[in-house]
DNA sequence: GATGAATGAGGCTTCATTCAT
DNA sequence: GATGAATGAAGCCTCATTCAT
């Protein structure tokens, strides 16, 4: 019982592959807990699974997050700030909060349909008790400013003056449900007239 | 433990419901699992957590559902089509389509925050892979007709010339952020008052 | 994947062996347990090999004991109390407390050599860190009515006035080393021989 | 992270010790295995949290234990010889056996309170199953001595006539509740009155 | 000599499901 | 119909050990 402890165990792989560049087991894990999550959601991906198909040993998963549930944090904290980079290309340049509200709703949802694995990823765990509330916290940081350039619209005249949490909300839903429809239309030319037409849905809602 | 049960066959075995009907083991493992799936999600929920909160043995569930997953499948079907009947309350009155459409999403609204466990249930099992297939279809089949609805609005002119999909799509995403909203205010006068500015926008965007 | 999951599982065995006895597969794990924790120590004991040993399934075992740490716990109240009742045997017929002292400690040993293993189990996690707090108090209750009888027999004048403490932990730690001694002794009349050799060596360490 | 050391071989690299030799990586990790197996037990610890309080990397432990069992064993043969030279100061000086013996006991004593640690793991270890058997054996061979100075005291007529195996034994047993005894009472003068005491009872068993 | 990322067997525990009563 | 002890696959996580740098 005691020398059955020698067995070979341990086998330490060289840290970069043959072409020199660090496969970075951390992204590895990452980029594939969040493939994983999405489709199969938080309970129904094993931590062996997803290791597997990183192609890294069980251990290594926890090595890099010492629990399943840091491993989801740490994928919604990144996608969360991510998307609100994502949303934020160029909106300096319009002129009218309304102008700079409609920006983001575009660049909202060009992400989203680039991004398919990454929105529903935050689709399904916007509530979820799987993601820590701190981290909720801090992905809903991002996207504060909102509430703020709802505020100075309504100010500016150039937007319906209604409570702005509630057109935070609506709007956030809203264009969930348009990348959701765009995404299914993968003709290009449609699906600019979808996002179009969505987009004017919702800011006839919004404007003056 | 509990109380002895024993009485007589399909009798008494302690508190009866209004109408003086034993709610029946059935029913009340329905009960409770909507209660528990929506407040800790599928996988968080032990089918022997479930049969204890129901007060009947582990066994008494299976004999009842054969799976979990017939159990969250029945309970899918069950407030699916709840919720469409709730949706149609008098919708027949009105007479255009749009008038019936701000309706259907008046009374929507209403079910939804009557019915928050519902609700709740409905947003997060509504793509979710613990429900078969054939139970979202057929959950789906009973919001069918609304496509219809928006086809005859588009026909009749009182509803803007937009892809019926994509206004289907968006309207339910609308509406189910609106309820969560609501749902916060707990002033009945400030909701009411939400839930105006919320239709509004909605149909802001839907009306020629 | 959702289908996977009704594999054959459950396989509930009969209550009862074929004489109509209860095997009673708590005490079972109970007995089995004691005889591994004893040779090979508590993390030395997967619960796996408990239950294989036991003749259980993995799951039995948590059914009756949540935990590995409630299973050692049980175990080592059970046997404090055992051993605490096997060394007061007729003690009372003493008149003396030297007397009765010494009768405790005539059945400490026997105890001990006729119940090696709970002998051994007792010794081994006496101050362990896997038996609770509680547990340890516990044990340590049934034999605190020593430390009186130690009082009484020095205000007698009996036994010699030393600090009761001291004198208690002595003769426990003696004791434990005759009864070690004693039990690598397989002749029976040598082993008498022994164990009065034993108690006379701690005994003039306390008599007056 | 710590402070990055490179300065000279066998050099430095942060404190040193009263004779300004570096406590070498083997002494430090040895000295925290000491502390922690005490403290935790030998499953308790991990060989990473190990590594980890003694400010080395986890590959360095095993540059110079291949195995936590030759940790452990290596640990157990300094420290039974070290208890055994400690024990033995002076104790030429005494004339007969039964006076050798006291002083033994005496030094064995003051070795154990001044030592802990070191005692403590005796104690812990001096039956278990992760110290190897020849480790034992090595561990106990420098305890045979005193089997004979016990003979010889017999011989000399200064002690009782008993088994010596049993003297032996129940002497080891009774100093090692003495120790822990006097261990729990930190004021001096009354922690030597314990100790009197104490050898008083041992001896008062042993001699003639 | 030293480092620490990587490995994977194995440990504890959960839970859907069965079936004798 | 109802019960609940029994089952065992599978999940999360730990940790002794290795080896390229």
């Amino acid at each position: 019982m005691k020398e059955k402890r020698s067995i070979q165990r341990g086998q330490a792989k060289g840290a970069k592959n043959k072409a020199g560049i660090p496969p970075d087991n951390r992204e590895k894990i990452l980029a594939t807990a969040l493939t994983l999550f999405t489709e199969r959601g938080f309970f129904g991906t094993p931590t062996s699974l997803i290791s597997k198909e990183a192609g890294v040993a069980t251990g290594t998963l926890f090595f890099y997050f010492p629990t399943k549930g840091k491993l989801i944090d740490t994928l919604y904290r990144r996608i969360k700030c991510e998307a609100a980079k994502g949303m934020c290309r160029d909106f300096g340049r319009e002129k009218t909060a309304l102008g700079k509200l409609r920006r983001i709703g575009l660049n909202a949802v060009g992400w989203g349909i680039e991004n398919p694995a990454r929105h529903k990823f935050m689709e399904q765990f916007a509530h979820s008790p799987f993601v820590s509330t701190t981290a909720h916290e801090e992905g809903m940081s991002h996207f504060l400013f909102l509430k703020e350039l709802v505020g100075d619209g309504i100010r500016e005249g150039t937007i319906r003056n209604i409570d702005p949490d509630l057109l935070f909300c609506m709007m956030a839903s809203s264009l969930s449900g348009l990348i959701a429809q765009a995404y299914t239309e993968k003709d290009p030319s449609r699906r600019k007239k979808i996002i179009e037409e969505g987009l004017d849905f919702i800011f006839n809602g919004i404007k003056t």
